[in-house]
DNA sequence: CGTATTTGACCCGCGC
DNA sequence: GCGCGGGTCAAATACG
């Protein structure tokens, strides 16, 4: 019953890859393939182009078959077994094109912010509405941290916690600081790997990076500069290396062992940098997540762009 | 003093 | 209908 890997109810798709054990986790690399879409794509920062959240919705036709789909299909009747070695094979098992390992995005996220002042008034006041709450899609991120709270770009404001049931980890819950933005994301430590935090993303910013933006400039001058931001909270640029497992709630998951991305707008933190220091033992290099975006070429080495 | 976090209470959806 | 669990609110508190 404990099934760490509970069919999430409201998964549209997911992959179930245990991975207790990160084995191999170095060799799992992204070959610029497999899709790994990076972790601040899926965030949807617009000063790379279109949001990767547009681009999920569009991708699917494009791409017959995402990666989430083929694997999905395959993984999800897979028990979660604590090992890697499916996993590699799903990497390599990409014939270099199911890049955009991205699905169908069901929701259309039109009218987002609207919905969510329904959602909000509906909370403090009954409104009756015909429709049932619609809920955007999710995106979840494992990565391999020992903060959970990891930067991304963008500021967060916890808003509630919560005990899961079946775990000693609690959820967070947190809410993009932005006015205009109704973003949200959860974090939590994986049941089966203490040490992998599950960060599930919930709708598409409506603004740019606030570190990003400003990482624009300093990064284009010293990639590493320190970024010292005013962000408050710790953020993280999780690179997403595609597998993935199951994570509550998450429409797609991204499983992702590397970690911020040396960014150089990481906190300033010690707790940030310790981090870091942990987690780049585990860091591969998103290529693929870093092919098309400019800025993100200039902050990550192309060395290390290619390096996997 | 302004902002962020904590935390208990409340609401809602869903399964039984 | 009821209970449970997830998600959110908002007052209290902490922090810089």
């Amino acid at each position: 019953m404990e099934d760490p890997n509970p069919s999430s109810s409201f998964s549209d798709h997911y992959l179930v890859s245990g991975n207790n054990s990160l084995t191999g986790l170095e060799d799992y690399t992204v070959d610029g393939q497999n899709g790994s879409l990076g972790f601040m794509e899926l965030l949807g920062v617009p000063d790379y182009g279109p949001s990767v959240l547009d681009m999920l919705q569009v991708l699917p036709n494009q791409n017959q078959n995402s990666m989430v789909d083929q694997e999905s299909s395959e993984v999800l009747n897979t028990p979660a077994t604590p090992n890697f070695s499916s996993i590699s094979s799903e990497s390599s098992g990409g014939d270099g094109q199911n890049d955009e390992q991205t699905k169908e995005v069901v929701d259309e996220e039109d009218d987002e912010e609207g919905e969510q002042k329904q959602k909000t008034q509906k909370q403090l006041k009954p409104v009756k509405t015909s429709q049932k709450r619609q809920r955007e899609p999710r995106y979840a991120f494992m990565t391999k941290s020992e903060v959970d709270h990891l930067e991304d770009g963008y500021r967060w404001r916890k808003y509630g916690q919560k005990a899961v049931k079946n775990s000693p980890f609690p959820r967070s819950y947190y809410r993009c600081t932005t006015a205009s933005c109704s973003v949200k994301k959860r974090i939590e430590r994986s049941l089966s790997d203490p040490t992998i935090v599950m960060t599930t993303y919930e709708g598409q910013h409506t603004h740019p990076s606030p570190l990003m933006s400003r990482a624009n400039t300093v990064a284009a001058l010293t990639p590493c500069s320190g970024f010292s931001t005013g962000a408050s909270t710790a953020t993280s640029i999780p690179s997403p290396l595609q597998m993935s497992l199951s994570a509550a709630g998450a429409d797609q998951v991204y499983c992702n062992y590397s970690t911020p991305l040396n960014f150089g707008f990481m906190g300033s933190t010690n707790i940030n940098r310790a981090a870091i220091a942990h987690q780049k033992r585990f860091c591969t290099p998103p290529s693929a997540f870093i092919t098309d975006y400019g800025l993100l070429q200039d902050i990550v080495p192309s060395t290390v762009r290619k390096e996997e």
